[in-house]
RNA sequence: GUGGCCGUAGCUCAGCCCGGUUAGAGCACCUGGUUGUGGUCCAGGAAGUCGCGGGUUCGAAUCCCGUCGGUCACC
């Protein structure tokens, strides 16, 4: 028995409700999750994200292997007494921070440079599985090769493969019993690769996999082509993640095909930058339209931010650069996507998942 | 009162000595972008009677005269 199951609760077409059990509770699916990369989501605190409703939040191996480092975690009790969450965690392995910064990739592991302090860093499979296994989320990410795109199919299916050959390693390495290890697919945006991809994954007997290397720049046809070729190869019965993607329109797309879980910068980045997300579409407060406001962001919203504050004064928190700004928009921007993925779950369980999409893009 | 320096975009200034496309920069402002996060960054846009008046010249932010305002020094 893995440490983490996911049941089915009930489908719409494809779209599919569900509970995944962690170490650290239940949650529903499908699940949005906030990306705290270094032990915290950035300008909240744990107990913001709780105001909003968050059920699990996600760090990363990448940036808290470097600091404060795995060992000082461990030795501070773990990731949940760490960053004071008591709900699930789930770590992403590293995989796509290192595609971004011109790693060299040998088959032993990925090689370079940290942005703390330049010096050169490897990273292995096994590398990965036993620092995720100090940092003790409840899920651990595969070590993964992610690959630009646009890529020549030959290059994408050698990281296709290198990633199911580290991924058998990963599996070997980890021990940890209270602790769930999920694959990842990769493939790009081709879906024969993708399919490969998914069912050779699949077949290595993750407890859940996660759908990476999109949401990179393809086009939503190409998105959309990805997802259905790979999760056409998964089991029914384990968890889908589809990493680094939480744009709106991206979300229930996805949903629709038989994702479950999700995270993104997207929301948390918006609100540093001064972008607020709503249903009647999204706006910048930087714009001079919301000067002088009093309406809150979204009069439907029931965030901390909306009941409290007008968009004048948020936008003149926006243009002075004060630090409660970031607080405030990244409460709302979480808020909003939260309840996006929850209505999205309601839907499908009263079976009107498709009505409840075209409202919202309506 | 005398002498020096200054006055160019909302702000801080460059250009003036040696006249020559459409007077520039930074910041601010306006708009767009950001998808398994370095609180950024990138792209575009709008914006100036060159204090004012006169003169010289084919041509003046630039040279000359006057004038107004600011500032410093001296009396």
């Amino acid at each position: 028995m893995s440490a983490v199951t996911w049941t089915l609760q009930s489908k719409d077409g494809e779209a599919r409700s569900g509970w995944l059990d962690t170490p650290h509770g239940r949650i529903a699916t499908p699940a949005f999750m906030p990306v705290g990369t270094r032990a915290a989501v950035k300008a909240v605190d744990s107990h913001d994200l709780s105001g909003v409703g968050a059920e699990i939040v996600l760090a990363n191996t990448y940036h808290l292997m470097l600091r404060p480092g795995s060992s000082r975690i461990a030795a501070l009790g773990g990731l949940h007494q760490f960053m004071a969450w008591d709900g699930p965690i789930l770590t992403d392995s590293g995989g796509f921070q290192i595609f971004s910064l011109e790693p060299v990739i040998e088959e032993s592991g990925a090689r370079f440079r940290s942005v703390y302090d330049g010096s050169t860093v490897e990273l292995t499979p096994e590398g990965a599985v036993r620092i995720q296994e100090e940092l003790a989320p409840d899920i651990a990410m595969a070590l993964d090769v992610c690959v630009g795109l646009p890529a020549p199919a030959d290059l994408v299916e050698a990281e296709l493969e290198r990633t199911l050959r580290w991924a058998e390693r990963c599996l070997r390495a980890h021990t940890k019993s209270d602790q769930a290890l999920f694959g990842i697919v990769q493939g790009g945006v081709d879906p024969d690769l993708r399919a490969k991809s998914a069912a050779q994954t699949a077949a290595l007997g993750f407890p859940g996999f996660g759908i990476g290397g999109l949401s990179v720049g393809e086009g939503r046809e190409e998105r959309r082509l990805a997802l259905e070729a790979s999760f056409a190869e998964l089991p029914e019965g384990k968890p889908r993640y589809v990493m680094g993607l939480g744009d709106t329109d991206g979300l229930l797309e996805a949903i629709a095909r038989g994702a479950d879980m999700f995270d993104c910068v997207l929301p948390t980045r918006l609100a540093r930058h001064g972008k607020v997300l709503t249903r009647g579409g999204d706006f910048s407060l930087r714009n001079a339209e919301s000067e002088s406001d009093d309406r809150p962001i979204d009069e439907n919203c029931v965030c901390h931010t909306c009941r409290t504050h007008s968009r004048g004064y948020l936008r003149h928190l926006v243009r002075v650069k004060e630090l409660s700004a970031h607080r405030l928009l990244t409460i709302h921007n979480l808020k909003y996507t939260l309840d996006l993925v929850g209505a999205a779950r309601q839907a499908i369980e009263s079976g009107t998942f498709s009505d409840f999409v075209r409202g919202v893009a309506a």
